[in-house]
DNA sequence: ATATTTGCAAATAATTTGCAGTCGA
DNA sequence: TCGACTGCAAATTATTTGCAAATAT
């Protein structure tokens, strides 16, 4: 899971931050680079622990630095559906998310899509985030 | 919004969590009676506080245990889109959060209905939670 | 040169845990 | 009586802050 300097990932990951008006520091690159390569939702303490292992030098204050920034310039998202702690979504599109409430893994669904809510008048709305629970298929196989 | 013991509110809540299931020890019925009268989304701090003005020997570690307890049952909804602390809702009818990115607050939205979605073969849906972010009609107005 | 970013250590805040005493059936 | 519940104090965990050094343009 470490990646060398000229990875695709990272270069995918600096050119989608320019075209997000963010500077692609290196930082920024390996931290977004990671989000978009992982298709879990990590925790602050989980994308730590990975990258320090190719960036050394990597303080914690730093990635929660550089996830605030993304977030704010929403190239990333922040779920905190349930638990203490934060976890971290690179935002290409809008998806589902479903938590099994046997194995506790959080699904993405993209089908169906999220829908358009018409809400009463004067709402303006930015983001809609749908957050499941229930037994996902492989739970439920395995309960008879 | 201190309740007399004999209060409406605390003898509905008694029945509800009766009918749900749960013993109603006053600690509980306190904290489910106050998260059915109040209109907003307290955190525990919130809770703990206001109901420590009628019950002096209350403590916030009791209201965790019961705020957990009626979770496990069912009687009440944690929310923790965002930020560091909890927010509990008594769970009397599903609908959508709604918050707004002006003023912080959040909304309970009753119409539309929180929609029925259709997933992939195999899962089943035991919640569904939808948060919106956004702009409040009256922020919306104070824009201009 | 100047504003931004980094990273350590310390501070804060929310929640959990251990445990002894109390309460309810 | 026995298991469930309470509440204090201490521990833990996630996150934030202060600040000095490093970096980017």
């Amino acid at each position: 899971m470490a990646y060398s300097k000229n990875d695709k990932v990272l270069k995918e990951a600096a050119s989608r931050l320019k075209s997000l008006g963010i500077r692609p520091l290196s930082h920024r690159v390996a931290v977004y680079g990671h989000l978009m390569h992982v298709n879990n939702h990590p925790s602050v303490e989980e994308i730590y622990s990975e990258l320090k292992q190719s960036i050394p030098t990597l303080s914690k204050t730093t990635v929660y630095n550089v996830l605030d920034h993304l977030c704010e310039h929403h190239a990333v998202r922040k779920i905190v559906i349930e638990g203490r702690e934060a976890r971290y979504d690179a935002m290409t599109h809008d998806h589902i998310h479903f938590k099994c409430n046997t194995c506790n893994l959080i699904y993405d669904i993209e089908q169906p899509k999220v829908p358009q809510l018409n809400l009463p008048a004067g709402y303006e709305v930015t983001t809609t985030q749908v957050y499941i629970e229930g037994l996902c298929p492989h739970c439920a196989k395995h309960m008879h």
